[in-house]
DNA sequence: ACATATACTTAACGTTGTTAACCGTGTGAT
DNA sequence: ATCACACGGTTAACAACGTTAAGTATATGT
């Protein structure tokens, strides 16, 4: 009686639909600006048939972000194996700007919008283990003595809020809105490259 | 015949109604939340007198955040006189970031919001001003040899990003929210510490 | 005393997220 | 075969939002 399993079929594939548009329309306009009508409109459907698959705007989004977390935490395992751990946060560091970049508005809602996460929560699964391989990173940098002895866990938010400063200031304003004179194309590169060297062990 | 200078005078007495009832609603609300209507009630107007003052509510926040640009900027010029400029810069760091943890609304707007100045305005002159403090503070570092030579722009702009990382996300979550456990408590610090470190003349 | 300008209000419009009520169709039981 | 029903979908509506058109009153200048 497979009859149950086409069902769920057929619902999962409504689902998919909606949050292939919303994330269309999402990708290019930001929250805000998409309307539920709108996703509805896309899918030929009536917004009412959206809330019989997510409780409301914000659950649909979530699953969205949710699914992004998932894709950040792919771009980020693409970095190249960890010869020399240095040279791998900062690759790291480029491709989670590079993602940033991408999608903007994802990025936006990913990690400028409060509210997202029940306290106990925190950042979601995929976006823990994104995390991780930084912290991996940090850790294995210190053991082979390229990075000072120190806590991994805080280096490696250190360099994770460096990286986000700037893809946060990337994402909101053109490089020539900027204060004094448009940002150096390579900003990102040169945080990147700072928050690395503040934790280099001085060679001597 | 002063009678046009007293309505004028009114004028603007309702004006700082408006701006001192948003803000003040704003700083515990935000953005979204705040609404004309709410700002009316609280000052005992009507919705629609607000537009007698404002073009629309984009020009209200608009009018609040230039007034922040100034606050921001006189609470970096409490920093202490500028005898050794790195201090100076971690200083300006230290006052930046207690800014945007005493109002983070304000500073979600200030530095987070997309699509606030038309292309050729900038930041807004007292924004310039500020980050004009901490380009002058790295010039100095860089003169006094503190600091590695190099395009002092650049690398101002380089600890503006990594400080405004950690401010994003301490306005944007709560610490028991970070990945893997907590934010140190003086994460703030450490990334400004660290940011400077990175530009720091290496003592031979 | 009258006309006018000005600050303000009332009432409405269009759009938003969301929900209550309904409808039709395919399913499973009788 | 027929019937009851669950389920996915729609229509129509709600309240709240930003915003505006039209109207009102008061105080000014003639």
């Amino acid at each position: 009686m497979g009859v149950l399993e086409r069902r769920e079929r057929e619902r999962e594939e409504v689902r998919r639909k909606i949050l292939d548009a919303a994330r269309s329309l999402f990708t290019r306009e930001g929250y805000e600006k998409v309307t539920m009508r709108a996703i509805a409109e896309a899918i030929e459907y009536s917004p009412t048939t959206i809330y019989n698959h997510f409780r409301d705007k914000d659950a649909l989004v979530d699953s969205l972000c949710e699914e992004d977390f998932g894709r950040l935490l792919g771009a980020l395992q693409k970095s190249p194996a960890p010869t020399d751990p240095v040279e791998w946060i900062r690759e790291l560091g480029r491709a989670y700007c590079a993602f940033g970049r991408a999608y903007p508005n994802h990025y936006r809602f990913m990690f400028m919008t409060p509210g997202k996460f029940p306290d106990d929560h925190e950042l979601s699964m995929p976006g823990q283990r994104a995390f991780g391989l930084l912290l991996d990173a940090v850790r294995e940098a210190i053991r082979q003595g390229a990075f000072v002895a120190g806590d991994a866990l805080t280096m490696a938010q250190v360099l994770w809020s460096s990286i986000h400063g700037v893809v946060a200031l990337l994402v909101t304003y053109k490089p020539e809105q900027f204060p004094h004179g448009p940002a150096a194309a390579d900003l990102a590169e040169q945080v990147c490259a700072n928050g690395i060297r503040g934790f280099l062990a001085r060679a001597e």
